[in-house]
DNA sequence: GATGGTATTAGAACGGTTCTAATTTGGTGG
DNA sequence: CCACCAAATTAGAACCGTTCTAATACCATC
């Protein structure tokens, strides 16, 4: 296992220890499925690789597992109503994404030239108690408009 | 109906004959409804309004309007996994919202002093076509905190 | 009044998530 | 070594919002 890897799946740990919860052999798979990747997999990918090494691995241990998860705020959770929700365990804190509305890739937006707005900042303006906020950004990624090159037809649609 | 609402109706009327699509009594209390409320109903909540008026009325025939104004750029669906969809046919472009974790509150957020990020500019800085965003502020709206009166709890769980 | 195309309906199907009840596991004290 | 308890896990049912499907209603045109 890669050492950024060990690094991010022992915070992990310390986090839910903290919260009483153990870190049972199949909870600390899901742990170290989450932390390596940044394609911020769905609970079924997930639950696929866990399953790799415990073949016998039910569903529920991994929704709870990313309960747990979310509880001790070592994962952000990405939703969406139409396709299933996606887990990103490298980056609990809130930041931007971009979302292809082709191939369904998400990946990390990090542009240091672009800033984004603070939540104290928001939370000052608006009287709201903020604690995370969610911004995505939907197109078209680079690969997709390679393979596709029908730059006329309509998009963003089903 | 108030002058802003008609004009809004008209708006979206317009967009959706544009496309060739034609608007029946009950499609256009669907259109109504949403250019009513900036409270960002829900399809059941949609349905319920439509039903005052055409007790008949099916859910398929809300989705199925919906589907037809998300095709004519003319209502903003806010994706949710664990709860309905909103939808915001008062401003389908893309804006920032806030949403109370507490009461389920969707609002818009119109901070003169705060600027979003440029489609454009992410656009220049990723390589992906761009076509629109999505930006929430997750927290406690003022009123919940005023009758919460809890500030220590933890917040942000189911 | 018949014809054809669109709108609408009711309910089934679907997919992701959550719940439930039964079973397994692992540690502790007898 | 075994009985016991709590926590973890399992399989599958339940749930809920959304989408699909097949049948029906509506309405313009002839």
């Amino acid at each position: 296992m890669d050492l950024q890897v060990q690094h991010r799946v022992k915070e992990m740990r310390a986090s839910m220890s903290e919260l009483g919860v153990n870190v049972t052999p199949r909870r600390a798979k899901v742990l170290e499925t989450l932390a390596s990747t940044d394609c911020h997999p769905t609970v079924n990918e997930i639950h696929s690789e866990v399953r790799r090494l415990y073949p016998s691995t039910s569903l529920a241990t991994i929704y709870n597992t990313i309960e747990l998860l979310k509880e001790a705020g070592q994962v952000l959770e990405i939703e969406f109503s139409g396709s299933a929700n996606r887990y990103d365990g490298l980056r609990p804190d809130s930041h931007p994404h971009l979302i292809c509305l082709s191939c369904r890739s998400v990946e990390d937006m990090d542009m240091c030239e672009i800033e984004d707005v603070s939540l104290d900042q928001v939370s000052h303006a608006s009287g709201y108690q903020l604690v995370r906020q969610r911004t995505d950004y939907y197109g078209i990624c680079p690969a997709c408009q390679e393979s596709g090159e029908d730059s006329t037809s309509s998009v963003g649609h089903k």
